[in-house]
RNA sequence: GCGGAGUUGGUGAAGUGGUUAACACGGUAGAUUGUGGCUCUAUUAUGCGUGGGUUCGACUCCCACACUUCGCCCCA
């Protein structure tokens, strides 16, 4: 039997309709923030992810598919958003008018080629957005809180926006020595992981789950120390936005970012339940210009589906979504079915929820069918009335039955449901 | 890439080295000769993740692989 690859999922039923409704409720939401919908390729040059993401992260390391197309092209499966609306945005020069504040939103899959786990896939689904061309600190709140309010208007509740400044490159030089002439002395107390970190990457020792509750860890340099005088002005300004706008933050100087294009504000929706993070994002000023743009000041995050989806199952009555349609038509006989078939298509042009008999269902069959579907009116198919043009109709809620002339069958339900 | 647990019909699942793989839900047909939702009856896995091996005989024991799941790494 063939069996999907590893890693990735069919969306049917009960989970088919909830990300409907999830795509549907961001839709909506996005119209009233004002940001556009952009969509950008699902594969893209491979360089374009070395030089955005980085090449010290596992993520394009060895997470990537990657493949060479038939005409020698280096291709990779996008593993994140960003870097491909970046793209878009430097090769469209969508900056032209450079009084804009450009605001994107995208939705769609992204590919790692990780372990599988709950909610963590091969193919992921990320809802993402990307604001480009103002430093403001009214964006940052803006841009946080939406992910936050987006994340409340889906039905979730239960999460914290974890919140930490990580300055310009100059405040993370400083801190990364500082931090390593800290940790030098006891380097041989640190887990494994962590020993190959301070040599790659540093500031991820600080998000270490096995060296958290260690004396070492607690009484690190804090990079909220490092600083400058602007950088930390704004974000005491960005904390008192937020809680102005009503956003429950917490700020976690311990929080650091796997991507290397971020600097100043970063952040992550962290689910209070298991801690797993349904988002993350953070500003990133100098990207746009290291992939060859203007210098350009952006700020963005992203949220993960399938975490969301996972989360809202969890929290959502599990009773089953009711199937239901206004109308049922049965028909046995031939003639009967080919009557239903156009009159199906007359309702649903109509737009009265129409199914019909087309499986050689004895009528019986098709009044369960019917109950399963919950169809409000039963339109139950007979030659002889078809030949003087009637249409028996029964309410399925009262049982009443009634003969409705075929003339007014469809203005009949309409006014009906 | 590393470690732990699992994989039996459409679904939830029980089960034993030896002829017909329990039970329940769901499906189909009939009792009800074109008006159902209750009840009753019949029927519903030539197969127990895939491929090897041990054995007179394996769904049951052994090995490998695949997939799922939990954790690590990493990340959303």
């Amino acid at each position: 039997m063939l069996i999907k690859p590893k890693g990735t999922y069919d969306l049917y039923g009960l989970d088919a309709k909830l990300y409907e409704y999830i795509t549907a409720c961001i839709q909506d939401f996005m119209e009233d923030y004002h940001y556009e919908f952009i969509r950008t390729p699902i594969f893209e040059d491979r360089n374009l992810y070395h030089r955005s993401v980085g090449d010290a992260s596992d993520m394009v390391v060895k997470e990537t598919y990657d493949f060479i197309d038939r005409g020698g092209r280096n291709i990779t499966l996008r593993p994140e958003g960003t870097a491909g609306v970046v793209r878009a945005l430097i090769e469209n020069k969508l900056y032209g008018n450079r009084n804009d504040v450009l605001k994107y939103y995208y939705l769609g899959t992204m590919y790692r080629y990780e372990r599988p786990q709950a909610g963590r896939y091969r193919e992921l689904t990320q809802f993402g957005v990307e604001v480009f061309n103002s430093d403001d600190v009214l964006i940052d709140a803006e841009v946080i809180s939406l992910g936050y309010n987006l994340l409340k208007e889906l039905g979730l509740e239960n999460f914290t926006v974890h919140l930490n400044s990580l300055g310009d490159e100059k405040t993370r030089e400083n801190y990364t020595a500082a931090l390593k002439k800290y940790l030098k002395p006891h380097l041989k107390d640190l887990c494994a992981d962590c020993q190959t970190r301070y040599e790659k990457n540093p500031l991820r020792i600080l998000d270490c789950k096995v060296d958290k509750d260690q004396t070492i860890m607690q009484n690190l340099p804090n990079i909220l120390d490092y600083l400058s005088a602007e950088s930390k002005s704004k974000f005491n300004k960005l904390k008192e936005l937020l809680t102005m706008l009503d956003v429950d933050y917490e700020v976690d100087n311990h929080l650091v970012r796997g991507l290397d294009y971020y600097d100043y504000h970063v952040w992550e929706y962290i689910s209070d339940d298991d801690g797993l993070a349904l988002g993350a994002g953070g500003r990133y000023n100098t990207l746009v210009e290291k992939l060859d743009g203007p210098h350009l000041p952006a700020i963005g995050f992203g949220l993960g589906l399938d975490r969301i989806m996972l989360a809202l199952k969890k929290i959502l009555p599990t009773s089953e979504i009711p199937q239901n349609v206004d109308a049922y038509i049965m028909c046995v006989n031939e003639e009967e079915k080919i009557y239903g078939i156009k009159l199906a298509q007359d309702l649903r042009l109509n737009h009265v929820k129409t199914e019909i008999n087309s499986n050689n269902l004895s009528l019986k069959s098709q009044f369960k069918v019917a109950d399963s579907l919950n169809s409000k009116f039963l339109l139950i198919l007979n030659s002889e009335d078809l030949k003087k043009g009637l249409i028996n109709v029964k309410d399925n809620a009262t049982k009443e039955e009634m003969k409705i002339d075929e003339n007014e069958i469809v203005d009949f339900l309409i006014s009906n449901i």
